[in-house]
DNA sequence: GCCAACGTTGGC
DNA sequence: GCCAACGTTGGC
């Protein structure tokens, strides 16, 4: 069992959008490393972290599962789409998705401010500065110490 | 293959 | 809206 953080923009993909639709296509990565996670190191029923990232509220705000292989990101043939790449080859794809579920919604976000203020999570990648990739691993302790934070929130 | 210019990301 | 950090592009 692995853990990973994935970012997204809520104004373009929300958690409360891939709770309405339970099962959603995780397109548009173009980012090589980040695509290989998704062809290499991301497996069926992996955990996911939902993060919302250039927002009002900026942090966790839930978790999902790792619900398909990899297979041709759909949006990268799509001409007019933000994510159409005229490079990239229908018999050798460029750009691979993966299918996520929904699982759960926390609560209240877990702010960025406050997972900077966490010693166990110092050394998670979406806190080093410039990091930019949009899918990060995430240790185990590093996860169960994210969910704690969001049952804290839940008590208050 | 180097590297400057440019574009994008993402927190503030 | 600003800007730092970083990836990508393209001329040489």
């Amino acid at each position: 069992m692995q853990y990973w953080l994935f970012k997204t923009e809520p104004s373009t993909y929300s958690i409360d959008d891939l709770k309405r639709e339970k099962t959603t296509e995780w397109y548009g990565i173009r980012n090589y490393q980040v695509r290989n996670f998704l062809r290499d190191a991301i497996k069926i029923g992996d955990i996911v972290l939902i993060y919302h990232s250039n927002a009002e509220e900026i942090g966790v705000v839930g978790t999902a599962v790792v619900a398909s292989d990899a297979y041709p990101d759909t949006e990268q043939f799509k001409e007019g789409s933000k994510y159409y790449d005229p490079k990239s080859k229908k018999e050798n794809p460029s750009w691979l998705s993966r299918d996520i579920s929904f699982v759960s919604q926390f609560p209240e976000i877990v702010l960025l401010a406050d997972l900077k203020k966490e010693k166990t999570l110092k050394n998670m990648l979406i806190l080093r500065p410039g990091n930019r990739l949009s899918i990060t691993p995430l240790k185990e302790k590093e996860f169960k110490h994210i969910l704690t934070l969001a049952q804290k929130n839940k008590a208050c």
